[in-house]
DNA sequence: GTACGACCTCAAGTTAAGTTGAGGTCAAAC
DNA sequence: GTTTGACCTCAACTTAACTTGAGGTCGTAC
């Protein structure tokens, strides 16, 4: 019953609102695995309109494309993902939007304290918590800053 | 009154947990402006303890380096910034935090319905608003996804 | 029959925020 | 007097997530 609707990478662009570069790079990152015509044209299955949606979704969250292959890897292998396999997903994704929330939370409470006194130093004012600093996401060799170094006492 | 207490990029590097080669990276980027002494080293004021635990602390609520610029040019010109200077710019990063939260929620009660249906699709389940597109950070060259282009009906 | 648009590949460029390394100075300690 | 540690400069590399460009193939529309 496999309908002919298979979409060429130009659709699914407009589809999804994603560039056909950025569709072809997924594809590169094994993000995708569409088939080829005769022509060597990349074919694509309705299910991955979805599947590139979920992308998108997973990266406004936060998730770096490593983790999104992750996730994907969860979904079954022989048949195109069903509701429940994509509500599984959704369900680890609440969770780490809670955490996030709850981080920035934290940041503003102590915030709130710095604008009380104005001093904005890090250990006085106890903003600034090591924990956090994982959560901020960032671009390139910026490892672990936190960790088990005491920032020593300031000024 | 200005007592010679001034500090080598490695005692800023023990009081702020930065590295020296972050340090030497913020002054080129015109973030810090140390004295130099007569060997050519370079010599902080204890006020760059502050200037740059601000940094850190932005970083943390997620402006690059090029908005932190454009905060600390809101710093007075001629002496060290007191209580009150900081103060006002601690303001504005709660409001950017209001922000931050507010999107991260709506993206969790609109994921929550998709936990429901199980769809994740984006126009269908009305998750994934352009709107807030924005609000995600990442590296490189991945320009406004969002704006005027309507997305297209789904599946 | 050729111009156009959509597609292809592969290599190289882009950005942010730093890091790493080579090669060199200077002062104090042994 | 040489070794050690802290500092200096400048250039090149790193990572993520794409984009851009050159050079080439198809199929359809005029």
């Amino acid at each position: 019953m496999a309908r002919t609707t298979l979409l060429a990478i130009g659709d699914l662009a407009r589809r999804t609102g994603l560039s056909v570069s950025a569709i072809r790079f997924y594809e590169a990152r094994g993000l995708v695995h569409p088939m080829r015509n005769g022509a060597g044209q990349r074919r694509f299955a309705r299910s991955d309109i979805r599947r590139l949606s979920f992308i998108l979704i997973a990266q406004q969250i936060g998730l770096t494309l490593e983790e999104i292959i992750a996730e994907l890897a969860r979904l079954p292998e022989g048949r195109a993902p069903d509701p429940s396999d994509w509500q599984a997903i959704s369900r680890s994704f609440r969770a780490r939007l809670d955490r996030q929330i709850a981080a920035l939370e934290r940041t503003r409470d102590r915030l709130d304290g710095c604008i009380g006194c104005g001093c904005l130093s890090l250990n006085v004012c106890a903003l600034y918590n090591p924990d956090d600093r994982a959560a901020a996401r960032g671009s390139g060799p910026r490892y672990v800053l936190g960790g088990t170094d005491e920032p020593g006492a300031l000024v």
